[in-house]
DNA sequence: GGAGTGATACTCGGATATCTGGTGTCCGAGTTTTCGCGG
DNA sequence: CCGCGAAAACTCGGACACCAGATATCCGAGTATCACTCC
């Protein structure tokens, strides 16, 4: 069980743009320069999240990326789910219909495999954590681990490439 | 992020293998046509969960895998550590020491980076959940749904081709 | 000088290769049983 | 009838193809900007 590298880019993304000022918007070319990635791959990912809603894109010459909502309001399990893909980890394939003695389809239908319940439920506990935490939270952890000097840099080169 | 089908399989298997008698054995054969899945690829995982200390192996005939330890200290974890292998999910590729402000490494190697330290929280409370439950427990939820008369079935089919 | 127009530069979006890891299968090593033979 | 030994049958173990999904890249569509021309 392996999670897409691409999450972690985009969670770094995340946390950059949501320290932009509102209504200003900065391209992807920056963001992979900043983050030493492929700007192409990245393009994927905020794709993706673009597709569900977390951020929006603006085209065109002074153009790029930004929150589509504060903050505040974007979960860390928000990023996962778009680039991961909604779907659970764990797929039930109902072997216990499989095999000499099948299960009922209909009592499967009723309930479910314990198996799969219990997967289900750890997956559940996963989520609710990553739930819990928005970008905003996240961001003002980052921002009071990093180095105050290495902090202002950032800052300062980000904005030279912000564009409202 | 998708889960070995592996898992379910094998999980399947030391149910099965929870409620055989102590010192008896059952082969992979008898594991696969029960489940109705390959036999070849069910051996793999079965040969992971040997390795792993959680199945012990007897060859020749009268040979099979049986559980190398109680049902009641074998957790769900334990299995899906198996099979899946022991690394996290989520591996922090240290984004934060590329581009053009690369945080220094003493400090990477002294504090992990945030979103590193969220994914992996989150891995903590679901790798929780599974390893509060047991193989024993499974089972016995297991066995309380299914149908009685199937039920007898199974175990019948079972203990015909248990080996001691 | 100002407005209109075309070219330009820059952005994201989708289609296309490549590669790693999961999926699936096969053959070989090892052990127990079994059968045959000789005493 | 009993003991010994070789062959066979059955088990797991590891090495070898195959395929899906993640990784990585390129080219095309669309838009704001800019320069130039004309009024």
């Amino acid at each position: 069980m392996k999670m897409s590298e691409g999450v972690e880019w985009g969670l770094h993304c995340a946390l950059i743009l949501g320290n932009l000022p509102p209504t200003t918007a900065m391209p992807a070319k920056a963001l992979a320069e900043l983050h030493g990635v492929s700007e192409s791959y990245l393009l994927k990912h905020l794709k993706s999240m673009t597709a569900a809603g977390i951020l929006e894109s603006l085209p065109g010459p002074r153009g790029g990326y930004r929150l589509s909502r504060p903050a505040t309001e974007v979960t860390v399990l928000d990023v996962v789910d778009a680039i991961e893909g909604k779907g659970p980890a764990f797929r039930c394939t109902e072997i216990r219909q499989r095999g000499p003695f099948p299960a009922p389809a209909e009592i499967c239908n009723r309930k479910a495999c314990m198996i799969s319940a219990t997967m289900l439920r750890a997956e559940r506990a996963w989520r609710d954590v990553l739930r819990a935490q928005t970008i905003a939270d996240l961001g003002a952890e980052v921002v009071s681990d990093v180095e105050p000097e290495r902090l202002g840099k950032i800052f300062d080169w980000v904005r030279e490439r912000t564009r409202s």
